[in-house]
RNA sequence: GCGCUCGUAGCUCAAUUGGAUAGAGCAUCUGAUUACGGAUCAGAAGGUUUGGGGUUCGAGUCCCUACGAGCGCGCCA
């Protein structure tokens, strides 16, 4: 199905350029087509293959023979698996087909094509000049750092992402920040791809856990231990010390909670358009409205003194209270009542979940489905959990246990730009294990600041030139065909790649992509600084001028990736 | 017991969603600077992708299975 959605979208790129109308692919954004020039090579590419399999008598070709960017270099800068996908079809040996395939296209070279060939079990690699690289340095400078690298994938649809939501009842943990650093990067990356995203907490201000809180700030004020699972956490205590007489110690709790909650995001540079409270979204009746709906669609049932919601009709494994004997709402109603509430500031929503909740996932779906949202209107994004190790040995993340870590603290110890990194450097799938020991001590070799000292070196070369009288001249007037060295082609290559990094980082969430894109547009900048000067006496003039703009591209370049990650790129270290 | 998410170099993680010889960083070892910032660069070493089956031209990726880990399984939130 994927393959399929491919092919449609390589086809339709291919045949916007020709101008011709594209049956079929109805809803699919173009952003590269109409974004990227440079993306037409490819475009060009599956073009010729497809005539050229069509001539050897492919009648329908199959939906799996994509154009792709190769792993190793030496496999040339594009391929085609057109030979291994049709073999089977054609009844040929790959390796064979592959041969013909290639042998016809060498006869009629699509553009930019210096040569081609078949290797391994059937790939067919195309080797381009240099040029086309040469035209993404044009395009990168062109667009500069708003309009590169930047697509309308998300056609304006809303979407409405929460993310930390922590109980309003203590600090927020280390274990917090991997949900403040990956919900506010996936804005941004949603931002830069078309959607207009609208970034949410939830307060759970109200409720059992809450009076919990507040007997339990009441009971260290007077000096008592706190009542039977309350909070036991020194922090309890020092804030209780702090309550003045005559306050709802509860009230007061939550309010103290939520400012120091605020300040360590600040420190994060982590901001909400919207702290939702759960509270006020049951006095504004939101759940019993959605109650009312859910009965209306006749879902709803009583059982046992409570009332169900019937969330087996949506392939949940079991129904869900909503309404407990006692009176009392359940966690799911005012829930279910607030994502309500949500669909008017987005509609798509987005719950970013640590996966503690993830049992939590289809209780949610199951009701929003039951109140006739559509399904993929709600899209749970469960995360694995943040481990911490200290000294060598795991802490703890629990507002019970003394030795927990404030993500204050680790800000504080180490800067958001070091903790937004380590955050986001790892795909969201995988258990994160920070060693706050390593980030501290090996701050110098941190890969956060290897990307931003590649930002500094470029601006430092920028200051030199200034000083030396050099100034860049136009664009149009530059030699861009001066950069052929193996260097300024690897940058020129990685520039490239940022909007499909981009893309790829939208469409799976997954803002880590562009974490290891900028670790290795760096890692490219900064070979070429070691081995092609800029600025030294004996480059040439002209020579000069094409690396000044390389780079600027690679100036622009790094500012996308660290603005999207939420972390500065400074001018000097 | 059932369910979800996972298992990749000594460690922390990637891998263009099924592609070619599985890549980076850290740690280890060896080199490079009369140079625009050495917070850098080059090289070496490190792997039966947890084990076993299957699907096909092709599997770290998909299916089955065993083992191991984390997390869920409440009229808690």
């Amino acid at each position: 199905m994927n393959g399929l959605g491919a092919f449609r979208r390589q086809l339709s790129r291919a045949a916007a350029q020709v101008g011709a109308k594209v049956c079929g692919a109805k809803g699919e954004a173009e952003p590269f087509a109409a974004r990227y020039p440079q993306a037409m090579i490819r475009n060009d590419l599956l073009a010729a293959v497809h005539d050229a399999l069509i001539e050897l008598g492919v009648a329908e070709v199959p939906s799996g023979v994509v154009i792709e960017r190769p792993a190793r270099p030496e496999h040339g800068d594009w391929s085609t698996n057109a030979a291994l996908v049709c073999s089977k079809v054609v009844g040929r040996n790959p390796r064979e087909f592959g041969q013909e395939l290639a042998d016809l296209l060498t006869a009629n070279l699509p553009e930019h094509v210096e040569s081609l060939e078949i290797a391994g079990p059937g790939f067919v690699n195309f080797r381009l000049a240099n040029s086309w690289l040469h035209d993404v340095l044009t395009e990168v400078v062109g667009q500069g750092q708003d309009g590169y690298a930047r697509s309308d994938q998300g056609a304006g649809t809303t979407v409405n992402v929460e993310f930390v939501s922590a109980n309003p009842t203590g600090p927020l943990h280390a274990g917090h920040g991997r949900w403040a650093a990956y919900g506010d990067s996936l804005c941004r990356v949603l931002a830069r791809c078309g959607y207009l995203p609208h970034a949410e907490t939830y307060v759970n201000d109200r409720g059992v856990q809450i009076q919990l809180f507040g007997a339990s700030l009441a009971a260290r004020k007077a000096g008592e231990g706190v009542p039977a699972d309350g909070y036991r956490g020194q922090y309890v205590i020092d804030w209780a010390a702090e309550m003045p007489d005559g306050v709802d110690p509860a009230e007061w709790g939550v309010q103290y909670a939520l400012a120091d909650q605020k300040a360590a995001l600040a420190a994060m540079h982590v901001s909400f358009e919207t702290w939702s409270s759960e509270k006020e979204a049951v006095e504004s009746g939101a759940s019993e409205s959605a109650l009312e709906r859910l009965k209306k669609g006749g879902h709803v049932f009583e059982a046992d003194g409570a009332v169900w919601l019937r969330t087996t009709t949506f392939g949940d494994d079991k129904d869900r209270v909503l309404i407990k004997s006692d009176g009392e709402m359940t966690y799911l109603l005012p829930d279910v009542g607030y994502h309500e509430l949500k669909y008017s500031r987005g509609s798509l929503i987005i719950d970013v979940l640590g996966a503690d909740h993830h049992g939590y996932v289809p209780r949610m779906k199951a009701a929003l489905q039951a109140l006739g949202h559509a399904p993929e209107s709600y899209e749970a994004i469960v995360g694995q959990n943040v481990r911490l190790l200290r000294d060598g040995k795991e802490v703890k993340l629990s507002k019970r246990a003394g030795d927990m870590v404030l993500l204050q603290e680790l800000v504080d110890d180490v800067g958001p730009d070091v903790a937004r990194f380590a955050y986001l450097m790892q795909s969201i799938d995988t258990p994160l294990t920070i060693d706050i020991d390593a980030l501290q001590m090996q701050s110098s070799e941190n890969p956060v600041f290897y990307v931003q000292y590649a930002h500094a070196r470029i601006h430092s070369i920028g200051k030199q030139a200034k000083e030396r009288g050099i100034q860049r001249q136009s664009l149009e007037d530059a030699n861009l065909s001066l950069l052929d060295g193996k260097r300024e082609l690897q940058l020129l290559r990685e520039l490239f790649s940022l909007p499909e990094v981009l893309e790829a980082a939208c469409r799976d969430r997954a803002p880590h992509n562009v974490s290891t894109w900028v670790r290795e547009l760096a890692g490219a900048f900064h070979g070429f600084y070691r081995d092609c000067p800029v600025l030294r006496d004996d480059v040439a003039p002209e020579v000069q001028q094409a690396r000044l703009w390389l780079t600027e591209a690679t100036r622009i370049g790094l500012a996308i990736g660290l603005d999207l990650l939420g972390v500065d790129a400074p001018e000097q270290m």
